[in-house]
DNA sequence: GCCGTTTTCGGCCCGACTGTTTTCAGTCG
């Protein structure tokens, strides 16, 4: 078993001891050993038992079990407990507001297991009478069921990308004169993905089966000679299709989609006498081929320039296409900075050290350490006194480590009514300031976006992190006036996040787009929580591009001066010093 | 369940919000 397989059983088991009500402390123990073990960036299974058990917070007992996980892909402990309860009952603490001990009481007292169970009981007015209940929880949970329905059999596009690379690189080790690569909504980088489009290109007869025999396969859903579709463990539905290589440009062009992308393209091949289709372009009066060997022979014979996957959604890119007006889109590589990431000064795995040299490693300049505020007392969050010292620290580590320069940089909680968590006379101290939500989420729209509007009027606030608090899959965006915010961002110089981790992407590519239209400048951050945390800059680049970002739209792009006189604390007419 | 010992047991980040209460329990971050 892998890490996040290992990972995902001990959260499970936190889960499960917490439903008992066992101590917390084990449960906490468990919930940590699943956050190392799923940000580790080697193999737990490689490593030795002297070396996980000198992993912090993994002891005798634990170490064992991860050995277990990793050579049986079973757990003794793990079987006993889902004994104990249905395994459906993990779904209800995925609800909004139902956490373990709802979960104990629905089940000792009315039997509830599913999610079906709930809203049965929930719509015929049978919770009400539980202790701590009432109709207006009762309304509550049917929303949460509502919301949560919406999402069911989508994925992160994190976790669909490494379920994708495994399996390419499964068919990959036996098939090596065949082109796989993934297509559909992973290609284009949407944030969620219904299910995995994978693409082969060549003749190999093998490929089919050995792709419903990858040892992830739950059930094979259906198997054919150039078609395939399996649903793997978690889940997620997996088609594989395979094409010759005259078709190989068409077929990757016909299975990226967007299906309203490819409609207008089709439209637009049909207004010239062309009949675009996955096996090529062809002449409508006598199917002669034109093109189809690759998507930027069939683009060009539309007279269209090439379309970067990210932007064909049909949101004029078609237009800008063919005006040679499409943007030259940010990439990883243009991005020269990280301005949000943690330490285990607050609740991040790695020192300060640690973290500047993981980000060095990953091709970066300079790197924001930006520790929580005191607000978030759960991280361990620093007050002024603490937030002056780390600086300090900070910026001892980065006059001493050549090839990196770290900026002492907090992530500072914007207050339920919009006042800073900390003194203004202390942030100005400080190289940079993101301003966050991270508490009373339940505000109404005019509160929420007051609240922001105070947080950028400040004028010691560089940036707002993830905007719009969305978790992704999880937890809807808090109500809010995106465009008076931007709006307000625009005339104040305050540059807006576009988070990179998964589950965030937020700003969106919408708001982002939105963003950019009205001027605002964006910053491209992972959010790091330990040193793998970097490579979720990819992430946020794919949104920036989705948001039809060019380099000069994301101030992290800029080289370190440049970057740091672009701030709105170091131009001109700026108040704070 | 881990850790660090004053070495074998006690401590382990807490504060705000909500819906239910009438002083609190549960959830969230």
């Amino acid at each position: 078993m892998d890490n996040l397989g290992i990972a995902r059983v001990f959260t499970d088991i936190g889960d499960l001891l917490e439903i008992k009500d066992a101590n917390p402390f084990k449960v906490r123990a468990y919930r940590n050993a699943a956050d190392i073990v799923g940000h580790m960036a080697e193999r737990i299974a490689d490593l030795t038992d002297a070396e996980v058990r000198a992993l912090p917070g993994i002891g005798k007992d634990l170490s064992a079990k991860i050995r277990e996980l990793s050579d049986t892909g079973a757990l003794a402990y793990y079987d006993e407990l889902r004994q104990e309860f249905p395994p459906t009952i993990l779904d209800l603490l995925r609800l909004q507001g139902v956490g373990p001990k709802t979960v104990a009481v629905l089940y000792a007292e009315r039997g509830i297991a599913t999610l079906d169970d709930l809203e049965t009981a929930a719509t015929e007015g049978r919770l009400r009478t539980l202790k701590g209940m009432g109709p207006k929880k009762e309304r509550l949970l049917l929303r949460a069921l509502a919301e949560h329905r919406t999402r069911v059999g989508r994925h992160l596009i994190g976790h669909a990308d490494d379920v994708a690379t495994r399996v390419i690189d499964y068919l990959r080790a036996d098939a090596t004169d065949t082109t796989i690569v993934a297509v559909g909504s992973l290609r284009r980088g949407c944030e969620t993905c219904g299910d995995i489009d994978l693409l082969a290109i060549g003749t190999n007869d093998q490929l089919m089966s050995r792709f419903t025999s990858f040892p992830g396969v739950e059930r094979v859903l259906g198997q054919g000679p150039t078609k395939s579709s399996v649903l793997l463990q978690g889940d997620v539905q997996a088609d594989l299709r395979l094409v010759p290589d005259e078709s190989a440009g068409a077929a990757t062009q016909y299975f990226t989609g967007s299906k309203a992308h490819n409609i207008a393209v089709r439209d637009l091949a049909l207004q010239r006498g062309l009949r675009l289709n996955e096996y090529g372009l062809f002449r409508v009066a006598d199917d002669h081929p034109v093109a189809g060997a690759s998507e930027a022979e069939i683009y060009a014979a539309l007279g269209l320039a090439y379309v970067p996957p990210e932007l064909r959604e049909n949101r004029g890119e078609i237009r800008a296409a063919a005006d040679g007006a499409l943007p030259r889109l940010i990439e990883r590589t243009d991005l020269k900075g990280d301005l949000h990431s943690h330490t285990t000064a607050t609740d991040g795995h790695a020192d300060v050290e640690t973290m500047a040299r993981a980000a060095r490693d990953t091709g970066l300049e300079y790197l924001a350490i930006t520790d929580h505020s005191q607000a978030l007392a759960m991280a361990n969050g620093l007050d002024e006194h603490r937030a002056l010292a780390h600086a300090r620290h900070i910026r001892e580590v980065s006059a001493r480590l050549d090839g990196i320069t770290l900026l002492a940089g907090i992530e500072c909680d914007i207050r339920p009514d919009g006042t800073l968590d900390l003194a203004e006379d202390c942030l100005a101290e400080l190289d940079l300031v993101i301003a966050s939500v991270h508490s009373a989420f339940g505000q109404a729209e005019a509160q929420m976006t007051d609240r922001i509007l105070r947080a950028i009027a400040s004028p010691v606030v560089d940036v707002v992190g993830h905007p719009t608090g969305r978790l992704l899959l999880r937890r809807d965006p808090y109500k809010l006036d995106i465009e008076q915010v931007l709006d307000a961002a625009a005339r104040a110089g305050v540059a807006m996040e576009i988070n990179s981790q998964v589950d965030r992407l937020d700003l969106s590519d919408i708001h982002a787009r939105l963003a950019r239209a009205r001027g605002v400048k964006l910053v491209i951050s992972t959010d790091a929580h330990a040193p793998a945390g970097f490579d979720l800059l990819r992430w946020g680049v794919m949104v920036a591009r989705r948001a039809w970002a060019e380099p000069d739209d994301v101030l992290n792009t800029r080289p370190l001066e440049a970057f740091q006189a672009s701030l709105r604390r170091h131009r001109k007419g700026a108040s704070a010093t």
